[in-house]
DNA sequence: GATGCCATGTGAAATAATTCACAATGTTAA
DNA sequence: TTAACATTGTGAATTATTTCACATGGCATC
């Protein structure tokens, strides 16, 4: 099986290339690619063995095939909808951030506790409250959830989702989530990425 | 030297201790330990050995002491100032974030471009032009810096930062920066994130 | 006391991730 | 046509990280 790290690389190769392609750049060598997504000439050749993309020695990686064949690779074929608990600072950071940045995943709702959030539309969003959310989820067909809820609410938020059929959870929240070992979660830690950098600015790595 | 994922769990330990020592628990084994925090016994038996703490074999770590040795270990002396550019949805969620959370960490400036934002105090910190940076930060004796600014903007921010002496960067623009090796800079790659778990949720990790 | 129990700390082993290094391949230039 | 060159794809080596497993030691119980 293919690491998470590789998933997350090859990502980021593909967001990279994108960018490269709408400049009108045709192709690619590993070494270029490394330079700009910041890694290893061979890891690159590695991470791109993975998805079964063959590029030639003389002209490199030919851009728009080389998209093409991540995103057969990575993405559903079908699109992938996803649902957002936490409409708070955060919430509506993520919100502005993901409307219209990758087709195939889409933010089609957004949840809270509170009365006074619900019922808008933010960034095209549109927001209810936490009690339709297994509803809402299963009409929308939700197997994906963004949780930006406050540590002490974050566990149960995160029941309720699995609850809806969600699979696969990011987590914003600073604690640890404790759900059935087949839900794909992946925390995202910023007080431990800045604690982490603090640490490395002052001792070096 | 240590690793970066080691330093990341050894802050997420102080958090969940520190929140444990607040229910008033004085005492944890790593097993219990390593279920809150989502890890191994074994692991968390290494990772608190690099900070060097031992525990009782009885009685386990004793909080309040693990707590202190963990901050001898991660945290400077005196507190670190962060400055933080991009005063975006994001940036401003991270200022509410950040808003008293580690006495040792402390977001001291924000900075944007946009004439709009700037001379005001935003979740108790104050939000400066761009054009005021290295003043600012050489004033604060700010060494780390928070990039929360858009793709196109973002590497020259950060040089930005590294001109004016952060040695240190917590980087959420969805581009890897070009910056002098010393300088230690963590992504933080939404967009990657969701991906993953996308991938995962379907393929089942 | 002596004994059993349980958790720590840590070498050693296992596993995972990255890098090395080179055969294979196609292109350019003479 | 042939030689020189640069790059790919990948087995092997290396390095990093995690887990295993057990000697050690303190406490409770008999």
């Amino acid at each position: 099986m293919i690491s998470d790290k590789a998933i997350a690389r090859i990502s980021l190769y593909r967001r990279l290339l994108m960018d490269l392609h709408k400049e009108g750049r045709e192709a690619i060598f590993s070494h270029d690619l490394a330079a700009i997504a910041g890694g290893s000439a061979a890891q690159v050749r590695r991470d791109l063995m993975a998805i079964g993309y063959s590029g030639s020695p003389t002209k490199g990686y030919i851009i728009d095939e080389l998209v093409r064949s991540i995103s057969d690779f990575l993405d559903c074929a079908r699109h992938q909808n996803v649902a957002l608990i936490g409409i708070g600072n955060l919430g509506r950071a993520i919100l502005a951030y993901f409307t219209n940045r990758r087709p195939n995943l889409k933010i089609v709702a957004a949840f809270d506790n509170d009365e006074h959030k619900v019922n808008r539309v933010i960034h095209g969003c549109r927001c209810y409250h936490t009690d339709d959310l297994e509803k809402i989820l299963q009409e929308n067909d939700v197997k994906l959830g963004i949780l930006t809820v406050s540590a002490s609410g974050a566990q149960g938020a995160a029941e309720k989702l699995v609850d809806a059929g969600v699979k696969g959870i990011l987590n914003f929240a600073p604690i640890p989530l404790k759900l059935p070992r087949k839900i794909y979660v992946e925390n995202v830690d910023m007080s431990a990425s800045i604690e982490k950098v603090a640490f490395f600015a002052r001792k070096g790595k």
